[in-house]
DNA sequence: CCATGCCATCAGAATATCAGATGAGGTCGA
DNA sequence: TCGACCTCATCTGATATTCTGATGGCATGG
């Protein structure tokens, strides 16, 4: 049974038609036929119902698809174990939360490749929910995402302990003036993040709900939108330290129950960790004692 | 990355040379040479240190070496999923203690077949140790083997509880007569039956050591040897109870701490169990309530 | 100092894989 | 109803890969 058979199964299977896996694949569709059929040759059972709309999987197809993929994870964990010899080296993907690489990440990005020039890094942002995806999916080889996360596939390690403060523009004194603003809106990085269900729960806990959103990009565009007045946003507080302590903004701490919020890494339970990523992690710890 | 140059690369590793490789590959030396070659191209690193003595494996290679194994053994686990649909079929190959066979066992076997006509039954017999052996060298789906069985790659469930036997000629009244005689010996199935070890410490702790051995290849030349008082040996009970209850040899009980032994089946933790196999589990299950 | 065993390399034959064209069958919309 | 447009199967010839068997280098052991 030849892997790449294998591999074209999969993706017929995936993209549900011979002719689209052929287009994934870079070749043509008499060829995935061709692999197919030799496929269901090799194993003596018939893999696909063919019909006018595409390939539906049969049973045994069933059966053998979560083989396809492992066959293929396997396959990939096994080459990039042969070649690394315990020196970091190579492509490091990892991802991570916007405000966490902000915070924690960018003093320990170059330290890093400095003490590992063998390293191409790579660092990606975004929601804890687009991360884990992106782990489960290969893609990154971990992240730091907002913790707790439980799933079976992943392994979940405490990384950093963040204090979250409220932010709200410079002339709200306290914490319930500034919730006390009629035109109250909550300033968000995006639409999946984290720290919005947690700041709508906390609103909530005191009264405050159905406020409008303003969505912006990057940390600094909600940063000036709260100096400015246009609304509050839920942060780390030691984020706002160094660069607003000019006072354009005002962090209203909150109850400890509430503020606290673990930073975890994550990846893949069956996945070898590179030494490149071990390294990393040994780097975010020593950074972390520092 | 092929998953023939893998287990091309595998069986040199194993046999530690291209040519021996290519002899079990039923292929020719050239060929070894060169998907070895291509394989350490793909990987980018080298896997064998070449001489004239034959090929080692490199650190790169020793790395390799487990996923060529697992990747293996997937490969031949995904054919065997697709191709069973839930009903037994095949060929179903398992082993078992001689005595196990004999005992329990055999009255099943028949009315199993029957029960599954598409399944080829293959029936081997050894003692605990090859058993096991065979078990993990995938060669046997499974084995009935004199328990417990710690292993952290098998699966261990009880099967049959025996009550073990201390069987002498007729002519010896009592245990203790037995093993007065001064010219006893024991008589042992084979090598390293799993019952001369336990029959050697049973004596040991009534100051019995150091007896010569006879070994017989067969249940019925042991019983026929103690029969003819040529020495002494254990086993189940029952199984000298129809075929020699003519009173040709004579069973002594034992203790119960010391009778009591558990026959357990082993598999593989990590192969999935044909249908041919489950169906003969529940098939001995059953054979057991009745 | 020749026989033997090891691996590397090469060349030609056998085989497998590829792309592209075609055909069969169906759906959908004009 | 017809034709455009899907689907997958099949065929073909070009290309690429894999196989075999022969050769050579090199070290060891009789």
């Amino acid at each position: 049974m030849d892997a790449r058979d294998l591999a074209t199964f999969e993706a017929v299977a995936r993209l549900g038609g011979m002719g689209r896996a052929a287009r994934e694949l870079n070749t043509v569709q008499s060829n995935v036929t061709q692999r197919v059929r030799r496929l269901e040759e090799a194993l003596g059972v018939s893999l696909f119902e063919r019909s006018r709309a595409g390939a539906r999987l049969t049973p045994a197809g069933e059966r053998l698809m979560p083989y396809a993929t492992r066959v293929d994870a396997l396959l990939d964990e096994a080459l990039r174990a042969a070649r690394d010899d315990g020196a970091p080296r190579g492509t490091l993907t990892i991802g991570s939360l916007e405000t966490t690489a902000a915070l924690r990440l960018s003093p320990l990005l170059a330290s890093y490749v400095q003490a590992h020039p063998g390293v191409d890094l790579v660092l990606r942002t975004g929601t804890t929910e687009e991360m884990v995806e992106r782990v489960l999916g290969r893609e990154l080889e971990g992240a730091f995402v907002c913790g707790p996360v439980a799933h079976p596939l992943l392994l979940s390690k405490p990384a950093f302990s963040e204090e979250l403060a409220l932010l709200s523009a410079p002339t709200e004194a306290t914490l319930a003036a500034a919730l006390r603003r009629p035109d109250l809106r909550l300033v968000i990085l995006r639409a999946g993040c984290s720290y919005r269900q947690r700041l709508e729960e906390l609103l909530a806990r005191r009264g405050v709900v159905g406020l409008r959103r303003l969505e912006f990009g990057t940390l600094e565009a909600i940063l000036g939108a709260v100096a400015a007045g246009l609304g509050i946003t839920l942060m780390p507080r030691p984020l706002i330290g160094p660069t607003w302590r000019g006072g354009q903004v005002r962090a209203h701490r909150l109850p400890a129950a509430e503020a606290r919020v673990q930073t975890v890494f994550v990846r893949r339970r069956d996945m070898l960790p590179s030494s490149a990523l071990l390294a990393f992690q040994k780097h975010v710890t020593k950074g972390q004692t520092k």
